[in-house]
DNA sequence: TAATTTATACAGTTCAAACTGTACAAATTA
DNA sequence: TAATTTGTACAGTTTGAACTGTATAAATTA
């Protein structure tokens, strides 16, 4: 299939235009999901090659050093937006972007709200119990405050145990039953 | 009702304590909202106090430059998490802090995915009819890649409409008939 | 075995963001 | 009016993140 270097050829000159219009507004948006616009900008040209890319090509591509792109290759396997491929006869590492913006999208958000609600909630565990006896304190002052936080703390865990069920049904599929993925042309 | 100066109180140690567990692994996690440590600090030490907090308050509270508060709370207010509020008589600037997280959820959520969707799909409204063109081209290679281009182009334009759907359902409150908000206690 | 290729650890540089203190403008009080 | 209070603009400092080039380890080839 279509080799990276032939892209460089002047007859892909527009594409390349065209192509960097929407690269350089993925880079931008995804400082949503933590990433740098350099690892973004990785991200969106490699989405557009659709074949698996090395770091040399990488660096080629972005006129970056490969110390960067292996930086940033790793920073987007751990994001689990590429994937490090195999491809027989080749020695270098291969990495191939994932197209599936349904997946990414699950992948990130829920990566994001699981770590949310664990570290929350395992502070809360930690604080609640010491806050609950305050509340059966002698002093009045601090028996009031004590109950403020402890309905503070039970309306966060109420919260959380929706954003559980958020993610299950985003890792699931059961959200593509209530808000239908729109249909694919013909 | 309670004001600030008495938390500092000896008494109130244990739960200062208690709360500072909970504010750290709030402002830890508030990262995958965009939002500094510092920042995410204020925010919660505003969360549990309940009540309107002035700049020299929150100083006071995180041992941090006036000038700091002035401008992480002006963060919080963009990212529309604090209230800024008024009261009688007082003449600083009061801060308030957003309780309910399914708020600060679709407040969040909703602009970034919305943000995201805007940009993108400006671009590829730009390079569309670009790459369109060039799908009618002569050359066959040139066809090729920019019909393959076009796909993921459609493909992307699928997600949006979909996040699209997902982001008025949050923001319309229809999202808790499919995943209901717990129960509240009694 | 030695020679070559590839990825990354490491050290150094650059740049941007976070924070501080000062100075000032706007508003309030006397 | 002048004196005081309050928030923020601004300039300077510090810190950390992004990036580069070099050196090295690991793997492959000869």
């Amino acid at each position: 299939m279509l080799q990276y270097k032939e892209l460089e050829s002047d007859k892909y000159k527009d594409l390349n235009e065209a192509r960097d219009l929407i690269i350089n507004a993925m880079a931008e948006t995804m400082d949503l999901y933590g990433l740098t616009t350099s690892t973004g900008r990785l991200y969106a040209t490699m989405f557009f090659l659709g074949e698996p890319m090395t770091l040399d090509q990488m660096a080629g591509a972005l006129g970056m050093s490969k110390t960067s792109m292996s930086n940033t290759a790793r920073t987007l396997l751990e994001k689990k937006v590429v994937d490090k491929v195999w491809q027989k006869g080749v020695r270098k590492d291969l990495y191939q972007a994932e197209e599936d913006f349904f997946k990414t999208f699950a992948e990130f958000f829920c990566h994001g709200w699981r770590r949310e609600m664990e570290v929350n909630l395992k502070a809360i565990n930690k604080a609640e119990p010491i806050i609950k006896e305050l509340s059966e304190s002698d002093d009045e002052e601090v028996k009031k405050v004590a109950n403020s936080d402890l309905e503070k703390l039970d309306n966060a865990k109420r919260y959380y145990l929706w954003l559980e069920r958020l993610v299950e049904s985003v890792e699931s599929g059961e959200i593509y039953k209530y808000i239908p993925k729109p249909k694919r042309k013909e």
